[in-house]
RNA sequence: GCGGGAAUAGCUCAGUGGUAGAGCGCCACCUUGCCAAGGUGGAUGUCGCGAGUUCAAGUCUCGUUUCCCGCUCCA
């Protein structure tokens, strides 16, 4: 396999698929068969972790918020939908390529008849449609077609009206949806972080105009705090400002925040103002007036929409290459996935030191009552050494040990993940400390060996 | 879609025409009293798929599929 030697970053992405799948935490998809570029499937770990970005990402943003609401949109929408917010126009990009150099460019980006790079012959023009396009009903005709949707803020802006009248928000306000999303994007790559079949995490916050540079700010906070909360580094993220030249065509101004990948820089989400264009478009495309009545102040408008939309697949990456650290100790090196407490698959781990002595029903005591408040993981095979080993791959934050001190006073020992440091706890104060770390993780910050020679 | 590389056990890979291999991992039992690699035994492969050459193909040839890297693209 050729290996780039100008970084270590592809060999650390190479150890986190490997890891990924050794573990349980992402495998690709139909494997069996030879697998779908674009395409992952999440594993028993995996699944826990992503589940839980989810519900923090949920609690973040409705549960935490009076004026935000939850919505969960269908998949196929009406295909009239992506006219309006120019998806069929826009996502067909035509492209021609060069027979000579073979370098590919947008049609109408080019002004010759000949390739700009050598000035060789250029294919015909060929469109790329990145929308999945199936049918609904059983006749395959142009009427019947329609599209998996390639973003999920759509559902959210059809859906403004009904939001409206059947909850008593008021803007500002805002409407929050985890859900998945297709794009045909010609070349997916880099694990997880650019997909077929995706989650996005957006919410939709509709403000009056001329308030939304206020609440752009505002939201941008919220976002970068999240990101925070994740127990993510710190110096591995970073706002980047869209010029004027990357702006869409619908944002007044945008943010992204960025994750420093292995592979480099690469967006986790963006924070957009993307002023009353959906909502004006819907309103023509419909017919259907989509601008919304102040009764306090008597006025109408079509309010303003800044977005938040994060991608759930990427933030799980983010997870994982922030968790994922080699670990160099006398003899060998541990592998140690070094995150939070509040997304780790497993809280905690419970092991009778050795199979006797009644160590084995004590700690099945123990993992009954621990199992009630949170995911726990029972292992009595082969050396305790080596079942710390498995948990630190699993990144699971304490292993509870039973030995025979245990009879006597009813304290096990808690060795903790990142400094592998004993020390003993009484049995009923297991639930608290767990509990308690939750809330109070820091990650200790350790060099990381495998992009200490990164260049961007 | 174009160019390049690759495909052998769960993982990492060796195997240059002559019986399918190693290390790690996994399972069972023993050992183990706190940080992997101790002992004994065990399971696991149509060598991506299809043709061809050959007495004989994991190995050579052609085709094909898939993955990886790069190009292009990412509203």
């Amino acid at each position: 396999m050729a290996k780039p030697a100008k970084n270590k970053a592809p060999e650390k992405m190479d150890k986190l698929m490997s890891l990924c799948k050794r573990r349980g935490f992402v495998f690709l998809s139909s494997d069996i068969y030879g697998g779908m570029s674009g395409f992952w499937d999440y594993g028993p770990l995996g699944v826990e972790v992503k589940n839980n970005i989810k519900q923090l990402w949920w609690k973040a943003m409705v549960h935490e918020n009076d004026n935000i609401v939850g919505l969960d949109a269908a998949i196929i929408m009406h295909p009239r939908v992506w006219e309006a917010s120019g998806h069929v126009a826009g996502f067909h990009d035509p492209m021609v390529d060069c027979k000579e150099c073979k370098r590919r460019f947008r049609f109408d980006h080019i002004s010759t008849p000949n390739c700009p790079e050598c000035g060789g012959e250029l294919t015909e023009m060929r469109q790329f449609n990145l929308m999945f396009k199936t049918h609904v009903g059983p006749v395959e005709d142009s009427a019947a077609t329609a599209y998996l949707r390639p973003e999920t803020a759509q559902g959210i802006y059809v859906d403004f009206q009904n939001v409206v009248n059947s909850t008593r928000q008021k803007v500002p306000f805002g409407i929050a949806q985890i859900g998945k999303a297709f794009r045909n994007e010609i070349t997916p790559g880099n694990f997880i972080f650019r997909s077929r079949e995706f989650e996005q995490m957006e919410m939709q916050f509709f403000v009056k105009p001329g308030t939304d540079e206020q609440w752009m700010n505002y939201w941008r906070e919220r976002r970068w705090e999240f990101h925070q909360r994740l127990g993510i580094r710190s110096d591995r993220l970073r706002w980047h400002e869209h010029g004027p030249d990357e702006l869409a065509h619908y944002a007044r101004s945008a943010y992204d925040i960025e994750y420093r990948f292995p592979f480099g820089w690469s967006e986790l989400e963006g924070v957009h103002n993307r002023t009353d264009f959906d909502l004006k478009r819907h309103t023509e495309y419909s017919g259907k007036d989509q601008s919304y009545f102040d009764q306090e102040n008597n006025e109408r408008y079509i309010p303003y929409i800044i977005e938040t939309s994060a991608g759930c697949d990427r933030t799980m990456l983010e997870v994982l290459c922030d968790a994922y650290e080699e670990e160099e100790l006398e003899n060998e090196t541990r592998v140690v996935m070094r995150m939070s407490p509040l997304v780790a698959p497993i809280k905690a781990a419970v092991f009778p030191l050795v199979k006797r002595d009644g160590m084995p029903e004590r700690a099945q005591e123990i993992i009954q009552d621990l199992r009630r408040e949170f995911p726990v993981f029972y292992d009595e095979g082969g050396s305790v050494g080596r079942r710390y080993r498995r948990m630190d791959e699993a990144g699971t934050p304490y292993c509870i040990t039973v030995d025979s001190q245990t009879r006597e006073d009813d304290t096990v020992t808690v060795r903790d993940r990142d400094t592998m440091e004993q020390i003993r706890v009484k049995i009923g104060d297991l639930r608290n400390m767990i509990r308690d770390s939750m809330l109070n993780y820091k990650r200790p910050m350790t060099e990381d060996k495998l992009e200490s020679t990164y260049v961007d």
